[in-house]
DNA sequence: ATAGTCGGTTCCATTTTGGAACCTGTCAAG
DNA sequence: CTTGACAGGTTCCAAAATGGAACCGACTAT
Protein backbone atom coordinates (compact mmCIF):
# COMPACT_ATOMS: atom_id res chain seq x y z
CA UNK A 1 0.00 0.00 0.00
CA UNK A 2 1.57 3.14 -0.85
CA UNK A 3 0.54 6.95 0.53
CA UNK A 4 -1.99 7.81 -2.13
CA UNK A 5 -4.09 4.59 -1.28
CA UNK A 6 -4.38 5.39 1.94
CA UNK A 7 -7.66 7.52 1.23
CA UNK A 8 -9.18 5.48 -0.68
CA UNK A 9 -8.90 2.74 1.61
CA UNK A 10 -12.27 0.90 3.56
CA UNK A 11 -10.72 1.96 6.62
CA UNK A 12 -11.69 5.17 8.60
CA UNK A 13 -8.56 5.34 10.64
CA UNK A 14 -5.87 5.08 7.11
CA UNK A 15 -8.70 7.88 5.66
CA UNK A 16 -8.04 10.24 8.39
CA UNK A 17 -4.27 9.70 8.60
CA UNK A 18 -4.34 10.26 4.79
CA UNK A 19 -5.04 13.86 5.80
CA UNK A 20 -2.88 14.48 9.07
CA UNK A 21 -1.08 11.22 9.32
CA UNK A 22 2.12 12.58 9.28
CA UNK A 23 5.31 14.33 11.39
CA UNK A 24 3.78 17.78 10.47
CA UNK A 25 0.16 17.97 10.14
CA UNK A 26 -0.88 17.59 13.73
CA UNK A 27 1.88 20.27 14.90
CA UNK A 28 0.40 22.39 12.63
CA UNK A 29 -2.85 22.10 13.66
CA UNK A 30 -1.98 22.43 17.71
CA UNK A 31 -0.57 25.88 16.67
CA UNK A 32 -4.01 26.40 14.48
CA UNK A 33 -6.03 25.55 17.71
CA UNK A 34 -3.89 28.06 19.83
CA UNK A 35 -4.69 30.85 17.55
CA UNK A 36 -1.85 30.36 14.79
CA UNK A 37 -2.90 31.54 11.77
CA UNK A 38 0.19 33.11 9.44
CA UNK A 39 2.49 31.49 7.50
CA UNK A 40 5.36 33.44 9.09
CA UNK A 41 4.25 33.10 12.56
CA UNK A 42 3.74 28.95 12.01
CA UNK A 43 7.07 28.92 10.93
CA UNK A 44 8.65 30.42 13.64
CA UNK A 45 6.85 28.43 16.32
CA UNK A 46 6.98 25.32 14.73
CA UNK A 47 11.13 25.55 12.85
CA UNK A 48 9.31 23.73 9.99
CA UNK A 49 11.04 24.40 6.70
CA UNK A 50 9.10 27.01 4.41
CA UNK A 51 8.86 24.33 1.55
CA UNK A 52 7.51 21.51 3.97
CA UNK A 53 5.00 24.26 5.29
CA UNK A 54 3.80 25.53 2.38
CA UNK A 55 2.94 21.82 1.09
CA UNK A 56 1.08 21.01 4.44
CA UNK A 57 -1.24 24.39 4.62
CA UNK A 58 -2.09 23.43 0.93
CA UNK A 59 -3.12 19.83 1.90
CA UNK A 60 -4.84 21.03 5.06
CA UNK A 61 -6.82 23.08 2.56
CA UNK A 62 -7.44 21.20 -0.18
CA UNK A 63 -8.69 18.57 2.08
CA UNK A 64 -11.51 21.50 4.00
CA UNK A 65 -9.48 21.27 7.32
CA UNK A 66 -8.49 24.80 7.44
CA UNK A 67 -9.90 27.53 5.10
CA UNK A 68 -8.14 30.26 3.33
CA UNK A 69 -9.11 33.83 4.38
CA UNK A 70 -7.78 37.06 3.07
CA UNK A 71 -7.08 39.75 5.55
CA UNK A 72 -6.09 42.51 3.60
CA UNK A 73 -5.49 43.44 -0.08
CA UNK A 74 -2.65 45.45 -1.76
CA UNK A 75 -0.68 42.91 -1.37
CA UNK A 76 -2.91 40.10 -0.84
CA UNK A 77 -2.39 38.65 2.14
CA UNK A 78 -4.14 35.38 3.12
CA UNK A 79 -4.58 33.10 6.22
CA UNK A 80 -5.06 29.57 7.45
CA UNK A 81 -8.25 28.98 10.01
CA UNK A 82 -9.57 26.33 11.29
CA UNK A 83 -12.46 25.16 9.35
CA UNK A 84 -15.49 22.97 11.39
CA UNK A 85 -14.06 19.70 9.40
CA UNK A 86 -10.93 20.80 11.34
CA UNK A 87 -12.07 21.71 14.45
CA UNK A 88 -14.09 18.66 14.58
CA UNK A 89 -10.40 17.80 15.08
CA UNK A 90 -10.06 18.61 18.68
CA UNK A 91 -10.86 15.54 20.78
CA UNK A 92 -8.51 13.60 18.63
CA UNK A 93 -5.67 16.20 19.67
CA UNK A 94 -7.10 16.44 22.84
CA UNK A 95 -6.73 12.28 22.96
CA UNK A 96 -3.10 12.25 22.00
CA UNK A 97 -1.68 15.20 24.23
CA UNK A 98 -3.52 13.23 27.10
CA UNK A 99 -1.41 9.89 26.36
CA UNK A 100 1.75 12.94 26.44
CA UNK A 101 0.52 13.93 29.74
CA UNK A 102 0.56 10.69 30.84
CA UNK A 103 3.03 8.91 29.61
CA UNK A 104 5.68 10.93 28.62
CA UNK A 105 5.93 13.90 30.70
CA UNK A 106 8.73 14.39 33.16
CA UNK A 107 9.11 14.65 36.82
CA UNK A 108 8.40 18.36 36.20
CA UNK A 109 4.65 16.74 34.75
CA UNK A 110 2.88 18.31 32.23
CA UNK A 111 3.89 21.12 30.08
CA UNK A 112 -0.04 22.30 30.08
CA UNK A 113 -2.71 21.98 32.29
CA UNK A 114 -6.18 22.05 30.74
CA UNK A 115 -9.06 23.95 33.20
CA UNK A 116 -12.12 23.31 32.01
CA UNK A 117 -14.22 26.88 32.03
CA UNK A 118 -17.67 25.17 33.22
CA UNK A 119 -16.53 23.31 36.12
CA UNK A 120 -13.20 25.30 37.39
CA UNK A 121 -11.38 21.95 37.54
CA UNK A 122 -8.32 21.07 36.43
CA UNK A 123 -8.93 18.07 33.71
CA UNK A 124 -7.95 16.17 31.00
CA UNK A 125 -10.60 14.59 27.88
CA UNK A 126 -12.14 11.17 28.81
CA UNK A 127 -13.51 9.05 25.84
CA UNK A 128 -17.29 8.13 26.57
CA UNK A 129 -19.87 5.90 24.99
CA UNK A 130 -22.12 8.32 23.06
CA UNK A 131 -25.13 6.06 24.30
CA UNK A 132 -24.43 5.37 27.69
CA UNK A 133 -22.02 7.82 28.96
CA UNK A 134 -19.81 5.22 30.26
CA UNK A 135 -16.01 5.21 29.61
CA UNK A 136 -14.81 3.30 26.73
CA UNK A 137 -12.55 0.20 26.75
CA UNK A 138 -11.69 -1.49 23.87
CA UNK A 139 -12.87 -5.08 24.97
CA UNK A 140 -16.05 -3.21 25.49
CA UNK A 141 -16.34 -2.82 22.32
CA UNK A 142 -17.51 -5.36 19.86
CA UNK A 143 -16.60 -4.28 15.93
CA UNK A 144 -19.04 -5.25 12.37
CA UNK A 145 -18.28 -4.82 9.61
CA UNK A 146 -20.31 -2.94 6.73
CA UNK A 147 -22.43 -5.18 5.07
CA UNK A 148 -20.01 -5.15 1.62
CA UNK A 149 -16.68 -5.21 3.16
CA UNK A 150 -17.95 -8.71 5.60
CA UNK A 151 -15.08 -10.51 5.99
CA UNK A 152 -12.50 -7.64 4.35
CA UNK A 153 -11.37 -5.94 7.67
CA UNK A 154 -11.25 -8.34 10.50
CA UNK A 155 -8.86 -11.19 11.22
CA UNK A 156 -10.48 -14.54 11.02
CA UNK A 157 -11.88 -15.37 14.18
CA UNK A 158 -11.83 -11.91 15.52
CA UNK A 159 -15.14 -12.42 17.56
CA UNK A 160 -13.00 -15.38 19.86
CA UNK A 161 -10.52 -13.41 20.52
CA UNK A 162 -10.29 -11.63 23.72
CA UNK A 163 -7.22 -9.53 22.69
CA UNK A 164 -7.70 -6.01 23.58
CA UNK A 165 -6.83 -5.37 27.63
CA UNK B 1 13.44 21.13 14.87
CA UNK B 2 14.12 17.60 13.42
CA UNK B 3 13.19 14.58 14.57
CA UNK B 4 14.87 13.39 17.34
CA UNK B 5 14.13 16.62 19.46
CA UNK B 6 10.56 16.34 19.25
CA UNK B 7 10.73 13.52 22.43
CA UNK B 8 12.66 15.90 23.84
CA UNK B 9 10.12 19.91 23.40
CA UNK B 10 7.71 20.49 26.20
CA UNK B 11 4.85 19.88 24.67
CA UNK B 12 2.70 16.54 25.13
CA UNK B 13 1.60 16.18 21.29
CA UNK B 14 5.03 16.73 20.06
CA UNK B 15 6.65 14.00 22.67
CA UNK B 16 3.53 11.84 21.81
CA UNK B 17 4.24 12.13 17.72
CA UNK B 18 7.71 11.15 18.13
CA UNK B 19 6.04 7.83 19.09
CA UNK B 20 2.96 7.59 16.95
CA UNK B 21 3.51 10.58 14.26
CA UNK B 22 4.52 8.80 11.64
CA UNK B 23 2.74 6.77 8.78
CA UNK B 24 2.90 3.76 9.74
CA UNK B 25 3.13 3.63 13.17
CA UNK B 26 -0.70 4.12 13.65
CA UNK B 27 -1.74 1.54 11.65
CA UNK B 28 0.40 -0.89 13.08
CA UNK B 29 -1.24 -0.31 16.59
CA UNK B 30 -4.65 -0.72 14.88
CA UNK B 31 -3.63 -3.93 13.52
CA UNK B 32 -2.49 -4.73 17.30
CA UNK B 33 -5.74 -3.57 18.65
CA UNK B 34 -7.45 -5.80 16.46
CA UNK B 35 -5.59 -8.40 18.00
CA UNK B 36 -2.69 -9.15 15.27
CA UNK B 37 0.77 -9.94 16.79
CA UNK B 38 3.12 -11.20 14.48
CA UNK B 39 5.13 -10.00 11.86
CA UNK B 40 4.29 -11.64 8.59
CA UNK B 41 0.63 -10.76 10.03
CA UNK B 42 0.87 -7.26 10.39
CA UNK B 43 2.67 -7.40 6.57
CA UNK B 44 0.61 -9.09 5.23
CA UNK B 45 -2.55 -6.99 6.38
CA UNK B 46 -0.93 -3.68 5.86
CA UNK B 47 1.50 -4.42 2.67
CA UNK B 48 3.66 -2.39 4.12
CA UNK B 49 7.64 -3.40 3.65
CA UNK B 50 9.15 -5.74 6.04
CA UNK B 51 12.35 -3.18 6.76
CA UNK B 52 9.85 -0.36 7.61
CA UNK B 53 7.56 -2.77 9.28
CA UNK B 54 10.62 -4.51 11.50
CA UNK B 55 11.99 -0.43 12.37
CA UNK B 56 9.00 0.65 13.79
CA UNK B 57 7.86 -2.80 15.82
CA UNK B 58 11.40 -1.92 17.35
CA UNK B 59 10.74 1.91 17.89
CA UNK B 60 7.63 0.41 19.79
CA UNK B 61 9.02 -1.60 21.58
CA UNK B 62 11.80 0.68 22.66
CA UNK B 63 9.37 3.00 23.44
CA UNK B 64 7.16 0.70 25.82
CA UNK B 65 3.86 0.33 23.62
CA UNK B 66 4.47 -3.19 22.44
CA UNK B 67 5.99 -5.90 24.29
CA UNK B 68 8.00 -8.79 22.60
CA UNK B 69 7.06 -12.00 24.01
CA UNK B 70 8.18 -15.48 23.13
CA UNK B 71 5.49 -17.61 21.35
CA UNK B 72 7.81 -20.51 20.86
CA UNK B 73 11.37 -22.16 21.85
CA UNK B 74 13.42 -23.94 18.77
CA UNK B 75 13.44 -21.72 17.00
CA UNK B 76 12.61 -18.77 19.05
CA UNK B 77 9.54 -16.87 17.72
CA UNK B 78 8.27 -13.58 19.68
CA UNK B 79 5.46 -11.47 18.98
CA UNK B 80 4.32 -8.11 19.81
CA UNK B 81 1.87 -7.48 22.38
CA UNK B 82 0.35 -4.25 23.64
CA UNK B 83 1.30 -3.00 27.04
CA UNK B 84 -0.89 -0.95 29.40
CA UNK B 85 0.81 2.12 27.76
CA UNK B 86 -0.42 0.88 24.31
CA UNK B 87 -3.70 0.28 25.36
CA UNK B 88 -3.77 3.68 26.54
CA UNK B 89 -3.66 5.12 23.16
CA UNK B 90 -7.25 3.58 22.44
CA UNK B 91 -9.31 6.75 23.11
CA UNK B 92 -7.00 8.56 20.84
CA UNK B 93 -7.26 5.96 18.20
CA UNK B 94 -11.19 5.70 18.36
CA UNK B 95 -10.70 9.68 17.98
CA UNK B 96 -8.77 9.57 15.04
CA UNK B 97 -11.27 7.04 13.81
CA UNK B 98 -14.34 8.80 14.34
CA UNK B 99 -13.26 11.68 12.78
CA UNK B 100 -12.73 9.28 9.45
CA UNK B 101 -16.48 7.67 9.88
CA UNK B 102 -17.55 11.95 10.08
CA UNK B 103 -15.47 13.37 7.56
CA UNK B 104 -14.05 10.76 5.02
CA UNK B 105 -17.10 8.13 4.63
CA UNK B 106 -18.53 8.08 1.33
CA UNK B 107 -22.25 7.32 0.72
CA UNK B 108 -21.62 3.54 1.78
CA UNK B 109 -20.85 5.32 5.28
CA UNK B 110 -18.16 3.97 7.74
CA UNK B 111 -16.35 0.39 7.42
CA UNK B 112 -16.80 -0.79 10.92
CA UNK B 113 -19.44 0.04 12.92
CA UNK B 114 -18.71 -0.20 16.84
CA UNK B 115 -21.40 -1.64 19.39
CA UNK B 116 -20.82 -1.17 23.05
CA UNK B 117 -21.64 -4.36 24.70
CA UNK B 118 -22.63 -2.26 28.17
CA UNK B 119 -25.69 -0.66 26.74
CA UNK B 120 -26.04 -2.55 22.94
CA UNK B 121 -26.14 0.08 20.88
CA UNK B 122 -24.24 1.60 18.11
CA UNK B 123 -22.21 4.44 19.43
CA UNK B 124 -19.08 6.50 19.16
CA UNK B 125 -16.23 7.84 21.42
CA UNK B 126 -16.82 11.38 22.97
CA UNK B 127 -14.35 12.71 24.85
CA UNK B 128 -16.02 15.10 28.27
CA UNK B 129 -14.29 16.44 30.55
CA UNK B 130 -12.69 13.93 33.20
CA UNK B 131 -14.11 16.69 36.56
CA UNK B 132 -17.78 17.30 35.02
CA UNK B 133 -18.48 14.90 32.29
CA UNK B 134 -19.80 17.81 29.88
CA UNK B 135 -18.68 17.23 25.85
CA UNK B 136 -15.61 19.32 25.70
CA UNK B 137 -15.23 22.02 23.39
CA UNK B 138 -12.44 24.02 22.91
CA UNK B 139 -13.43 27.51 23.50
CA UNK B 140 -14.54 25.78 26.91
CA UNK B 141 -10.96 24.72 27.61
CA UNK B 142 -8.38 27.10 29.28
CA UNK B 143 -4.99 26.46 29.25
CA UNK B 144 -2.26 27.07 31.81
CA UNK B 145 1.54 26.41 31.17
CA UNK B 146 3.62 24.76 33.94
CA UNK B 147 4.81 27.76 36.18
CA UNK B 148 8.75 26.57 34.18
CA UNK B 149 7.50 27.22 31.36
CA UNK B 150 5.65 30.29 31.48
CA UNK B 151 5.52 32.13 28.33
CA UNK B 152 7.16 29.74 26.28
CA UNK B 153 4.81 27.56 24.85
CA UNK B 154 1.32 30.31 24.27
CA UNK B 155 0.87 32.33 21.90
CA UNK B 156 1.54 36.13 23.30
CA UNK B 157 -2.12 37.65 24.40
CA UNK B 158 -3.50 34.40 23.52
CA UNK B 159 -5.61 35.03 26.54
CA UNK B 160 -7.14 37.70 24.50
CA UNK B 161 -8.05 35.49 21.66
CA UNK B 162 -11.56 33.91 20.92
CA UNK B 163 -10.05 31.40 18.36
CA UNK B 164 -10.85 28.15 19.04
CA UNK B 165 -14.55 27.62 17.25
C1' DA C 1 17.52 -33.76 0.26
C1' DT C 2 14.09 -30.46 -0.47
C1' DA C 3 10.76 -27.27 0.48
C1' DG C 4 8.41 -24.33 3.68
C1' DT C 5 7.84 -21.05 7.76
C1' DC C 6 8.91 -17.10 10.53
C1' DG C 7 11.33 -13.08 11.40
C1' DG C 8 14.23 -10.64 10.00
C1' DT C 9 18.61 -7.93 7.13
C1' DT C 10 20.80 -6.04 2.89
C1' DC C 11 20.83 -3.56 -1.25
C1' DC C 12 19.49 -0.03 -4.52
C1' DA C 13 16.31 3.26 -6.82
C1' DT C 14 12.78 6.60 -5.78
C1' DT C 15 10.61 10.05 -2.58
C1' DT C 16 10.56 13.13 1.03
C1' DT C 17 12.80 16.30 3.95
C1' DG C 18 16.11 19.99 5.76
C1' DG C 19 18.40 24.12 4.77
C1' DA C 20 19.49 27.95 2.44
C1' DA C 21 18.91 31.22 -1.28
C1' DC C 22 15.95 33.61 -4.27
C1' DC C 23 11.48 35.90 -6.04
C1' DT C 24 7.19 38.96 -6.02
C1' DG C 25 4.17 42.80 -4.47
C1' DT C 26 3.76 46.49 -1.64
C1' DC C 27 4.87 50.14 1.59
C1' DA C 28 7.96 53.41 4.12
C1' DA C 29 12.26 55.95 4.95
C1' DG C 30 16.22 58.52 3.53
C1' DC D 1 14.29 57.01 -6.64
C1' DT D 2 16.94 53.83 -4.30
C1' DT D 3 17.17 51.01 -0.36
C1' DG D 4 15.24 48.11 3.01
C1' DA D 5 11.63 45.56 5.17
C1' DC D 6 7.76 42.33 5.26
C1' DA D 7 4.62 38.50 4.05
C1' DG D 8 4.26 34.47 1.60
C1' DG D 9 5.89 31.87 -0.98
C1' DT D 10 9.27 28.91 -4.87
C1' DT D 11 13.70 26.81 -6.36
C1' DC D 12 17.70 24.17 -5.70
C1' DC D 13 20.67 20.64 -3.75
C1' DA D 14 22.27 17.29 -0.28
C1' DA D 15 20.73 14.12 3.25
C1' DA D 16 17.38 10.95 5.09
C1' DA D 17 13.39 7.85 4.70
C1' DT D 18 10.77 4.62 1.95
C1' DG D 19 9.39 0.89 -1.54
C1' DG D 20 10.58 -3.31 -3.57
C1' DA D 21 12.95 -7.24 -4.10
C1' DA D 22 16.42 -10.58 -2.85
C1' DC D 23 18.85 -12.95 0.63
C1' DC D 24 19.74 -15.25 5.31
C1' DG D 25 19.33 -18.39 9.54
C1' DA D 26 17.11 -21.52 12.49
C1' DC D 27 14.26 -24.76 12.55
C1' DT D 28 10.22 -28.40 10.90
C1' DA D 29 7.76 -31.40 7.79
C1' DT D 30 7.82 -34.64 3.74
Amino acid sequence: MRWEELEQQPCSLARTLSVVGDRWTLLVLRESFLGIRRFDEFEKRLGITRHVLAERLKKLVEAGVLDKVAYQQRPLREEYCLSAKGRDLYPAIMALVHWGDQHMSGAEGAPIRHIHRGCGQPMHGVLVCSDCGEPLEPRDVQLEEAPALKGQLLPAHWHEQQVLG
